[in-house]
DNA sequence: AATGAATGAGCATTCATTCAT
DNA sequence: CATGAATGAATGCTCATTCAT
């Protein structure tokens, strides 16, 4: 397309350790930007860069895909939410209530979030490195172990299970999403009578749902609960 | 512009509606076989025509585009959910176990269900036509609304719940399913010990955490319930 | 695309002669119709039939090739321009302003000309059998030595060089339109000042040139004209 | 959705931006050769690319589409044309005579530049972005008004009538090269008795025609002229 | 470390034409 | 004669990734 452009013009290289972890940063914090624009992360690696301010190979010295940029991106929101859900935990007013409202806070002030998530397993399974991936899985599981081991000392539900009932609630999450979100091609139609099923407030569904999975879980004898 | 096309030996034609939907099937039925091997759906429209014994524009004639295709056979295999489904909950038996029973049977038995159905909205969002898309959600809303009914009828739970509480227990299903189905770049890894938490169990997790959504919705008094 | 069509519902059939030059003539008429909105031809034949009131299939019973619909369409209107211009010459007034004046009015009152006039060779050169091509410039010949003969008896103008001016005029014509009508993509900058030299008025500037061209070849002496 | 691309063996890189001309060069050139060929520039891309050593991507980083590359060989040789003309104007001896030679010995000698002259139009409706139509014109009417000029200040014709006369010149070129020249489906039948009044030698009618045509426009109180 | 030029696999879709009915 | 179902060739373009500089 172009013709002519001018030579290289590097930037400062990054040498120190925090320099480094600031350009990977940087690369994090475009594609977050991006998302917002293209919530299921439809940009180029080209469009990442330059909005970062590098280069397209740059990109590549900090993750080894694409789809891994994404996967960072996500794993680091879904930290936050563990962390939001570690603090609700830990307050002394803690119970269903609070931890639905927390969820439902999260997902409010974090709108690109399940578009991303939903995502997730896709990413997954196109492109990403097992090393990759094995790195995510572990940060996710011990977050939820941690926050499991909590759950059971805080409700009345049988040993093991809070890890059950956490990973159901996120499925409860990514799935109500997927069915509420309504697709490009539905928007012009959305407003007629017969698609008002479809139009869900999707966290007054998803905060009445977790509460009936977790009183559901909650109730004395379900022992063999989620 | 144009150039002069060569000659076709065509199939036998489909000239009478029983025929044409016959044909419509036989791309339904390739679509299907096919979905085992990728379940994703990541097969060409040239693989597809020729397993059906067609040329590729001939799938052209039935479907408007390689996604609408995708969209019907899941659309197909949801229906045959809501049957079974439906099907339960008219037996002089039906409880909540049952409803879960019906569920765990028909995935058990329609491995290639929930891949697709987790695809459902990336495909919706990615070459779908407004119009078919506003069919398939019409005959998604259609059951919901009778299954819904029945729901309210059955068991405790607030007039108009019953659509939440299906949509609720339908996402729960494909969300259990992205977090728990390993992706090939793990599979190497999934024997290690700190991959033991993903080592779900889907058809067990699933039936607790939907006992515990349903027994949670029809607790009594829980009108604001799903 | 769609499903289930109802069956064959056959046109009554054309077997009187005359019967079958009315279906010609509509699939012709139906075309001139097309070519207003589509001046390049750019229609399929499934536009064409439908339009006609016929079948695909029908179309070709009539026609070889697409294209050769097209050239008939073209060499209908070109024969009313050689209609237009034997009697313009057969007039007693004839002189180089009516002929001028005669090919101005006809392009006027004819804007679909052109465009499809511009894009016969190509259509000749893609998908024409020989003996379309050849009927077609036999009709053009003719007309042409008819043409040219007079031509040379009303102007002072060697013997045999009418048929020159004539293809000279005609070209002029077709160039004319190539160069001044403005293609899409450049609709919306027509306007700026630097594009001011391409936006003529193809009737003014046709017209000058024509003027000249055989005035040019009239000049006393200029027998080795055109 | 993406995955993951095979590794790539490329050329020597074109960093500088002389290197990058003359890259952009190669592929120009490659056209050029395909261009004697298929003269109406029916070559694919791959071909092209492959004609020039270079992968099919890369054309794409000095073209926007196939149909600019085409542009580009077509503004090359018509600024060749035009420095031609300007020289050609320049002499001492000009007269319409040296320019009607110097038009016919660029023709003569660039066999290739009608064909694809008188697909311009075309190939500016199909595929070409705004941008690169709107620099070719420009590059076009910058050279037009300066020889328009210089054709002002040789013959007397009136102020601003040489860019007319210029216009009408170059329609007539390809015009006459639309009529005179045999499609492929009737190259059989060229020598045929009938088809003799199509058997134009395009210099010689061209010649006499440019002529016709300036030595009109020059007639003493031609001011309209053009 | 940073750059960005080069690579090339990958694929849905159209539509003129045929010919069985 | 009329129909319209079936055919299948034909191809531009994107973009993640690599690696020479």
């Amino acid at each position: 397309m172009s013709t002519a452009r001018s030579a290289a013009r590097p930037r400062t290289r990054a040498v120190l350790p925090e320099d480094k972890s600031e350009r990977r940063a940087a690369i994090l914090r475009a594609a977050g930007v991006l998302l917002k624009q293209a919530p299921q992360g439809a940009f180029s690696v080209d469009q990442l860069a330059r909005r970062a301010g590098l280069a397209k190979g740059t990109v590549y010295l900090y993750f080894g895909t694409r789809e891994e940029v994404l996967l960072a991106v996500h794993s680091e929101r879904q930290q936050d939410l563990f962390d939001a859900l570690e603090k609700a935990l830990s307050s002394p007013r803690a119970d269903i209530r609070l931890v639905v409202r927390t969820v439902a806070r999260f997902l409010r002030t974090h709108p690109e979030f399940l578009p991303l998530a939903a995502n997730c397993r896709g990413m997954l399974e196109t492109n990403i490195g097992t090393e990759a991936a094995l790195a995510y899985k572990q940060g996710v599981g011990a977050r939820l172990a941690g926050i499991g081991t909590r759950v059971e000392a805080l409700f009345p539900i049988a040993k093991g299970q809070g890890i059950g009932l956490l990973m159901a609630s996120y499925a409860l999450m990514i799935g109500l999403w997927q069915i509420s979100d309504p697709p490009e091609c539905l928007a012009a139609v959305m407003e007629r009578p017969d698609m008002r099923l479809f139009r869900v407030d999707l966290e007054k569904q998803l905060s009445s749902a977790l509460v009936n999975l977790w009183e559901g879980a909650t109730i004395r004898g379900n022992g063999r609960a989620t």
